[in-house]
DNA sequence: CGCTATTTGGAGAAGATGCTCTAGAATGGT
DNA sequence: ACCATTCTAGAGCATCTTCTCCAAATAGCG
């Protein structure tokens, strides 16, 4: 069987998201991650083709490992409460979702090898089914894309903006920002029904 | 007086904006760059510096830019009118928009010269003030920090969320965007005055 | 027109980066 | 014990990137 491996790919994952938050993207060259593993290049090539490579496979396993947990509380219905465990789980995942920031899932569609590709598929048409079956269910009155825009604004571009300059600059996020994303949660959410304004 | 310059510095400026969206931060390189403004290396480093220099003072340009109209819109006092004016700005200016989304203002406090580190204080400083008197007036029940914070998540954290994931596709922003602006507002705004939830 | 000042144009040095390659180490199977 | 297989370790090559440097070009001035 070989000789046994002395270094689990966790190992240049962790490192290539630690080199992120304190080099910047410009700085999360091969070496610096292997640097950072306390591991040697060979390494790094043994497993991945390329640089891309590599970079690539620590975006798509750590979005897996967000995907799932926010498909599961997307599908339970509650908008504000999916907003708030997008930053409850950046609050408690820094690392990984500073990482999550720099990339979208298109960037890795119809690139690198054809493997690579269909998981990337994947994960959006997963994705993309969440959004779908939540936008139906919140917003039944609005056409299907308005929908699915607004419910994507909700549970991911606004929690987003509330905890990304705080992961740019590797700063804790504060607990405050979890009441301004309900606030703003329930403006959009409201914000579908104009029929509710009236009573304002 | 010498022999005059072939090229304006806004060549460039505008060419670098270019490449951004075109090859991404990574292919942001000095090749590129001239190659997009179709200039020789010797223009670039005969007026600054360094690489660093010339990107640097690309994005204080672009900021100072846009600072002074988000600025007087904000001491009109009317958030949501900002947050949609910024929305109108991206729209009418993505390259512009979409090279602010890549750095902030810290960044260039403390590194390089002496003159432009000033300069992005005094950018900032003017900022700040905005906000400060904009959170003061708009909710005064509301302890300073925490009414700041609610500024810039209102002005510039939401509208830069609606904006971004087309200005990093390098996507013309669709219309319907500021109407999920505005209903987040009304979210954030009324968020502050926790009495009137009671007539909801 | 010579002289000084400034910019252009681009070749190429110095260093950084992606990647290859191979000797040797560590395992299971026979 | 020996082999086949897989991984480690890191030196080193090829390329890319930044930046330097200087001859040629173009202006104003006495």
């Amino acid at each position: 069987m070989g000789r046994p491996r002395t270094y689990d790919d966790r190992v240049l994952f962790d490192a290539a998201k630690a080199v992120l938050r304190e080099r910047g993207l410009r700085g999360l060259d091969v070496r610096a991650v292997c640097h950072a593993a306390g591991v040697p290049s060979g390494v790094v090539y043994n497993r991945f083709p390329s640089r891309e490579a590599l970079l690539a496979e620590t975006w798509l396993v750590t979005v897996a490992g967000f995907q799932e947990a926010f498909l599961a509380s997307l599908a339970e219905g509650d908008l504000p409460r999916t907003a708030a465990f997008v930053v409850d789980w950046a609050r408690a995942h820094p690392g990984d979702a500073g990482l999550l920031l720099v990339h979208r899932v298109e960037d890795f569609i119809g690139t690198g090898d054809a493997e690579r590709s269909k998981r990337a598929t994947d994960l959006r048409r997963r994705l993309s089914l969440g959004f779908a079956r939540a936008a139906k269910r919140t917003f039944p009155s609005l056409a299907a894309v308005d929908a699915v825009e607004r419910i994507v604004f909700a549970v991911v571009r606004i929690p987003e903006a509330a905890v990304r300059p705080y992961l740019v600059r590797g700063a804790p996020i504060p607990a405050s920002v979890a009441k301004l994303v309900n606030d703003a949660l329930r403006g959009i959410v409201d914000g579908a029904f104009p029929a509710d304004h009236a009573r304002v």
